[in-house]
DNA sequence: CCGTCGTTGGAACATTTATTCCATTTCGTA
DNA sequence: TACGAAATGGAATAAATGTTCCAACGACGG
């Protein structure tokens, strides 16, 4: 007779097979730390080169990792799979779902002729890409979450950015107004700055790029002046703003020729904006 | 005796591997045309499904084209490979490359914790990759020629977008001014329109999105009604525009939650803004 | 100190996949 | 139409890779 039920246990209890990449993770997370160790290594490999596992042997993870193959297996079938293979068969359909065509594509455009309106396609679609790729590989979150902070606590947040970043400014504006986030878009229409809505309690939040604007440095300045917090969305040297912003998140924005995409630079405003709105409400 | 020494043929002579998927291209290129049925029948799955290669077996790619497995082997000896395997570690290669440790990365900044900015940060990063794929993979080449046609034919280029699009028709008018190309900018300061700027041999570049803005679909028939070209930059069903538009670019914008990164407009506006300009050089 | 049980490594086996080979067909040319 | 050269398809073979199994080891409790 059953005398005693068995706690659940990640390792015994059998598990259906991971589905997605995400699964995948939660469950390798869920077993750290309880692994004897040559499975241990195996998670630890496996861990921190994911992407890899869709294009190695069994031989090759396993000296990876630094055991033999049949350690390897083992961790598989632990993390719910019958084997290495059907492990495999999870990254690789993840990757291919990544790359469709889009490639081939990409080539294909590029290739039609240098002065082809879609070659230009092409290449502004592949500079931000890297834009993008730069910006989740670089992304400073303890910088990123103090600027939430900030802006969270300000009364009323103001808008910096001309020229090159005026579209930036001008959609965080258009976000921060659906969002129900009080904020004032610094544009120079009409010659006039905005500088006497600048108050205590306020903050401000700059958005430049090399050359430096002269009209946002010099609003950086005046707000700091005032002893208001200033967040900088600038590019890496951030040589212009070092001395006047408290945070400073940087964006590395690949151009393609003298123009630049704007994607990363937008994505990581929205995502400052949506944060912001989200701590506001709580 | 060697009596006749024949004429470089593609096909016969020996060639050295290709090392890169840029030097694979261009050898498929020159082989195109002078291929028997079969190996052409490769040669054409191939072109149009290169990043799939790199996780199909023979077999796979052999029922892609159509063809038996053992045509898709010569097709490799042809192009310059001593197999299958070794033309697919060519392509494995590459996309390895291409996906470093950024799959990974966005991984953990969205497991980060789901309210966390950085979490924000990686879904934002993926809706714009995501949107620039979509934007290469669909890209309608034809209609974008014609578009920068019209524009640079245009005596000046009036741009409309706002609220949401007004970031990118924003930029657009920074970029014209950069490039030299006459365009106004349809902003709504002082409630003013610019209706009477539209003159004979003008053009308007309306951009917009659903729920498309009635200050934009307002303009463009008016400029419709004025006998001006209309070229819109809109959304794949660009239901508000088929009646007043000349030429529809549409562009899916992948959303995350209720904003858009707007990276795939703003890359294919910046595409037609350079291919313009270098138009009218001419 | 001994026995037990979980863990480990490697060798044997199974399966999948690539590659070669050759009989047959097709195509171009005389 | 007949000939030879090239191309083709499929079956046979080779290579690689994945999977299983078992003997040896080591930690732990009695």
């Amino acid at each position: 007779m059953e005398a005693e039920i068995p706690m659940p246990d990640a390792l015994t209890e059998p598990r259906d097979t991971p589905r997605t990449v995400e699964t995948f993770r939660e469950r390798l997370l869920e077993l750290n730390g309880q692994l004897p160790r040559r499975l241990q290594q195996c998670a630890d490999h496996v861990a921190t080169h994911l992407d890899s596992i869709a294009l190695s042997t069994v031989a090759q993870v396993a000296q990876g990792a630094g055991v033999p193959p049949s350690a390897v297996m083992r961790f598989c079938q632990i993390m719910g799979f019958s084997g290495f293979a059907e492990m495999q068969r999870l990254f690789r359909e993840a990757l291919s779902r990544a790359a469709p065509d889009y490639a081939t594509r990409l080539a294909n455009l590029k290739a039609g002729g240098a002065g082809q309106p879609s070659a230009l396609v092409a290449e502004f679609v592949e500079a931000g890409r890297q834009s993008m790729e730069a910006l989740a590989r670089d992304l400073n979150e303890t910088t990123l979450n103090q600027a939430v902070v900030i802006l969270a606590q300000a009364r009323t947040v103001h808008l910096a950015g001309f020229r090159r970043s005026f579209p930036v400014a001008s959609y965080l504006a258009y976000v921060f107004d659906k969002l129900g986030v009080p904020a004032v878009l610094h544009d120079g229409v009409a010659g006039l700055g905005h500088r006497s809505s600048l108050r205590p309690g306020d903050a401000l939040l700059a958005i430049t790029f090399a050359p430096y604007s002269e009209e946002t440095l010099a609003l950086a300045a005046f707000a700091r002046d005032r002893g208001l917090p200033v967040v900088a969305l600038t590019d890496p040297p951030a040589s212009g703003l070092s001395g006047v912003a408290d945070t400073i998140l940087s964006v590395t924005e690949i151009d393609f020729g003298a123009f630049r995409s704007l994607s990363a630079v937008i994505a990581l405003a929205l995502s400052l904006a949506v944060a912001v709105a989200a701590r506001r409400e709580t």
